[in-house]
DNA sequence: TTATATGCTGCGGTTACCTCACTATATCGG
DNA sequence: CCGATATAGTGAGGTAACCGCAGCATATAA
């Protein structure tokens, strides 16, 4: 039978919905939101790091970064010192609870994905892993610019 | 060599990403948002709908669907009217030009799904269907609730 | 025919983005 | 050392896509 590519994009983005949603909904009882365990994930696996930096690795502008990150700094789980080498610039890291938090977002990540995937015996799930590396290869797009767009409640 | 799920979740919302990413970059000349392209979606291929029938399809709620509709008919995508059977409701139909939108959007999303899966053989494509197939299967996650999240920008 | 239920929308709120303009610090040229 | 310019972060304010509540019109049941 024909495989259309068509189909298999349908298909794919419905088992990557499932797994963000799953995921997300393991994350929130953290009071996280997906954005913040992104942020925390960024911040607790690179180190300290300027906001800046933090904005470029999430592929957000500074400012947006700025807004997620202070809410984990209010929430206690990162710590904000400024830059000693650089008076404008901060430097961000995890605090204590924070790495706690992480340590939660990355089980919870780890278990969804293992209930999903664990579906899979051994010998499928390497088969996945080769397509997926086939498919992420090379082709990288262009990063987003920003289209005109209808309005939506005028 | 041993697969770990989490590698294989990361690669697999990779894929994700740029699937979506390429999609809605196509789809934006025409001046849809990828939400409203997804409505128009649903209406031209359900025939006249209800804004609620709408929402139910795309996993909103009503109020929610209304916004993006509006949107959608004050650009002349979409028809509104009273339905007959019903003076409260409306339904919905595409336009001349609705129709016209959504070929591009399937022409644009068919030409990226096979841009991307084209990359593998039939074969290949065969047995990534066979794997989303048992990924999909059962698990149904529970639909979103609201979990109380930390403030962004006080 | 009054009471209740339903379909949609006005109003207002939230999150996660954005741009623009500003402040404070850093650095460079003279 | 000093003004000119660049850079890091943030305040203000805007947009898209959600949400819930309240209200209006219509429909249906008692």
């Amino acid at each position: 039978m024909e495989i259309f590519p068509e189909t298999l994009a349908e298909d794919f983005l419905r088992v990557a919905r499932l797994l963000r949603r799953e995921t997300q909904q393991r994350i929130a009882p953290l009071g996280l939101s997906p954005h913040q365990s992104r942020a925390l994930r960024v911040i607790g696996e690179s180190g300290p790091l300027r906001p800046s930096e933090v904005a470029g690795r999430l592929g957000i502008v500074a400012r947006s970064a700025t807004d997620s990150i202070s809410g984990l700094v209010a929430a206690g789980y990162v710590e904000r010192r400024t830059d000693p080498a650089d008076g404008r610039a901060f430097l961000l890291a995890l605090s204590e609870s924070g790495r706690a938090a992480l340590a939660e977002v990355t089980r919870a990540r780890s278990e969804v994905a293992a209930e999903l995937f664990g579906r899979l015996d051994p010998g499928q799930r390497a088969s996945l892993a080769a397509l997926l590396g086939a498919l992420i290869a090379e082709p990288a797009p262009t990063p987003g610019g920003t289209a005109p767009r209808l309005a939506s409640r005028g």
